[in-house]
DNA sequence: TGTACATCAGTGAACGCGCGTTCACTGATGTAC
DNA sequence: TGTACATCAGTGAACGCGCGTTCACTGATGTAC
């Protein structure tokens, strides 16, 4: 369903174009995460892959366009985290699994890595409705990804559970990264881990598994 | 302790600096909470209060030293707010008062006035110094004026217990408000009520009232 | 009571800078013949 | 195999704008005499 049937006169590779796409949709999750939304601009971004400012709107209509993309990577590329820290251990640990990798100092310290939420969500609400309406999308796309290791009575519920952990985990760990005594970080995210891993346990245990 | 001993030559009011000092701070918290830190400058904010923006440097070094004390506004209003809405119920209910109040659909529309948490946390980490300490006194002192109604062994842990608790708190907010879709908002606010209310239970009760 | 002067909160032009966006262009490539 | 041409990802000058900050100034006032 590609494009694929005019693939004639190209400067670089069958698909550099797409390949550049990528890196930039990559880049852009990564800055946004650790400069905020405002505080990386479009040149700045495009000279970081080795580009100029005037080339991103081969790429994208505006700067919107490019949170919105740089939104669904960035939930794709936490859930996938979230499962490779569930699937790594036996049932009935998973949530626990997933609590103490969300909650641990290597998440705090590697922003650009990191999940959305601590980071950007409070910008969210001051983002133009497509920008937002890619974040719901994603967000709601998070939950369900996560919703198989929930307890809860169907599929509804362990997905509003799974937005509920998620929630506060990550205002914990957006105070953590706040704050300017590291003692006082490590102590927010060891409470944390104690009282949500404790709070939400996993699906199998619950029914037995 | 004032320099009250030079009172003389002045256009205004006796106090009429210290007025529009005052008037600065509280419009900044309100402009920074709905429009974040980089949102609102500094020629806006002026003429917000019908003044241009060259006198703002007779009130402040810098933006980054508003910052630090609209911080210290937020903080110390969003307490006061949440002793009135505790002062208001019976011993063994003021947790459940403060949770029911802090995730109200109310407090969620209300940016302006609320806790600076959901709105301005997550830029925190991004502040230099300065503000970042500010922010961190402003949050340890919230904990401590809270914690007369949480839980706990001491007052450490009563304090702990408060700054998980708004940390929970201020992470289902900051979705509540992010999110696209007003019944999912109302959701979001509604299962967290449920879950922090029946989490943290009042002092008193816990006590045996 | 009347005049000269000092005070200082606030004014507004100017600074260098970075922002998002537009657009005429370049030049390496694949294709047609 | 060799030449002319079309393609198009990326270039870079230019745009209008808002930012934080500086600084010489203004003009209403209180004080001194």
């Amino acid at each position: 369903m590609y494009d694929v049937h005019h693939i004639n006169a190209m400067r670089y590779s069958r698909d550099h174009k797409k390949q550049t796409h990528t890196r930039l949709v990559k880049k852009a999750a990564e800055q946004f995460r650790r400069r905020g939304v405002q505080g990386i601009g479009i040149a700045k971004l495009m000279s970081q892959l080795g580009l100029t400012h005037g080339g991103f709107y081969a790429h994208f209509r505006n700067k919107d366009e490019l949170i919105s993309a740089a939104t669904r990577q960035m939930f794709e590329e936490a859930a996938a985290r979230m499962e490779a820290a569930a699937e790594k251990v036996p049932e009935g640990g998973k949530v626990a699994a997933i609590v103490n990798y969300y909650l641990s100092a290597g998440h705090r310290d590697s922003v650009t890595q990191g999940c959305m939420l601590p980071a950007l969500a409070g910008e969210m609400s001051r983002q133009p409705g497509a920008v937002r309406k890619a974040y719901t999308q994603g967000l709601s796309a998070y939950a369900a990804r996560i919703s198989k290791y929930m307890r809860g009575a169907g599929e509804e519920d362990r997905r509003n559970q799974a937005r509920l952990l998620f929630a506060g985990m990550a205002g914990s760990m957006m105070l953590a990264r706040s704050v300017d005594d590291p003692a006082m970080s490590d102590e927010i995210l060891r409470q944390a881990r104690e009282f949500y891993s404790s709070a939400f346990q996993s699906r199998e245990t619950a029914a037995g598994g």
